[in-house]
DNA sequence: TATAAATATATGTTACAACATATAATGTTT
DNA sequence: AAACATTATATGTTGTAACATATATTTATA
C-alpha cells in the first residue's frame, strides 16, 4: 500500500508527499532496527558511537569531542553516552594526560566482541533497501545527496 | 559535500550507503521543521494530532483511537498528547455518550488560529524539497514506496 | 603574570517516548 | 444474566533527549 493511499491522497502536492513520505519510510525503516537493538540492550545513540571508537580504533583512544563530531545527531550528549557504554564495561575511559580536560576513551576487548555478536545487524543494514536495484539505490542517493547539499546547513 | 565524504568512505556498499543516507537526510530536515515548531511552543507529536483534529473536522468529534490510528508514530501516547493539547486550550475533551469509553475530541477556534498562525510551515514543508525537480521528486517518492512495500509491514 | 577568553567535559533539569499495567465500559458466550 | 473477553483510555515508571549551566583546564591578552 502506498503512503498515498495510506493518508487518504491528502497531500498538497508531490513535494508535500515527498517530506512526508522521507520522514514516514526513514521512521518504518529504523523501527526494526530499534528492535533489534533493545534485544541487545543498547540505544541507537550508544550503538552509533561504540561504532566509532571501532571504526577509529587506530587513532585509539579518542576524545569525547572526536566522537562527539561524528556522531549522527547534532549535540549528542556523548559524555553521558559514553557513562552509559563504561557502566557496561565496553569502553574504557581515562583521563588524558596531555589535556586533562579530555578523556582518552576506548573499545573494550568486551566492546568489539559485543559487536561481532551484532553481526546480524550488519546484514540486516545491508538488506533493508534489497529491494530496490543497484541503479534505484544509486539513484536514490543521489537524490538524498542533492537535497542536503541544497539544505545550506553548515558542513 | 555529500555524505560519503563526511563520513570518509567508509561504506561497505551502495544499499549500505543508502540506509544512512536515508536516516541521515531525513533527520537533517526534520532539524529546521523541530525548530520551528519549538518556537511556537509545540512537540511533532502534539502538532501532528492537531492536524489530524483538523484535517478530520468533518467528521467531528473524533476518538482518541481514531487519531491514534493515524498519527504517524507506532503507539502513540494520544491520551497524553490529547492532554496537553487540551491544557493550551487547543482542543476540546469530552465523555461520548454512545460509548463513555470513548472521549469526544474536537480542534477549537483557537486550535483553528493557531494552526493558521503556523502557515509558514506550510510553506516550509513545500520548500524544503525544492532544490529537486518535480521529476526527480515524483521519481523519490516512487523509490521510498517501493522500499515501504518491500519491509513487509502490516498495512 | 594576572586576567580574561576559550575549550572539554560534566551535571542539573524538564519533558517526553516507550513500555507495562490498570480501570472502566462494552461485547460475547453459555 | 453471570462470567469472561475485548476495547478505549488512563496512569505509572524508567530512561533519555534537549536544553541550560557549571567546573576544570588550557590558551590568549593586556
Amino acid at each position: 500500500m502506498t503512503l498515498e493511499e495510506e493518508l487518504n491522497g491528502r497531500f498538497r502536492n508531490e513535494y508535500h508527499k515527498g517530506l512526508i513520505n522521507l520522514t514516514y519510510t526513514t521512521r518504518q525503516l529504523n523501527y526494526g532496527f530499534l528492535q533489534t537493538l533493545k534485544k541487545h540492550d543498547i540505544t541507537e545513540q550508544q550503538y552509533n558511537a561504540l561504532r566509532i571508537l571501532r571504526g577509529f580504533r587506530s587513532q585509539a583512544p579518542l576524545s569525547i569531542g572526536f566522537i562527539k563530531e561524528r556522531m549522527l545527531d547534532r549535540d549528542s550528549d556523548v559524555s553521558r553516552l559514553v557513562d552509559k557504554l563504561y557502566d557496561k564495561g565496553l569502553v574504557s575511559r581515562n583521563e588524558n594526560p596531555d589535556d586533562r580536560r579530555q578523556k582518552s576513551v576506548e573499545i573494550t576487548e568486551k566492546g568489539l566482541t559485543f559487536l561481532e555478536s551484532m553481526g546480524g545487524c550488519k546484514n540486516m543494514e545491508d538488506n533493508m533497501l534489497k529491494c530496490l536495484t543497484e541503479k534505484e539505490v544509486k539513484e536514490l542517493n543521489r537524490l538524498l545527496d542533492k537535497i542536503r547539499e541544497g539544505q545550506g546547513y553548515p558542513k
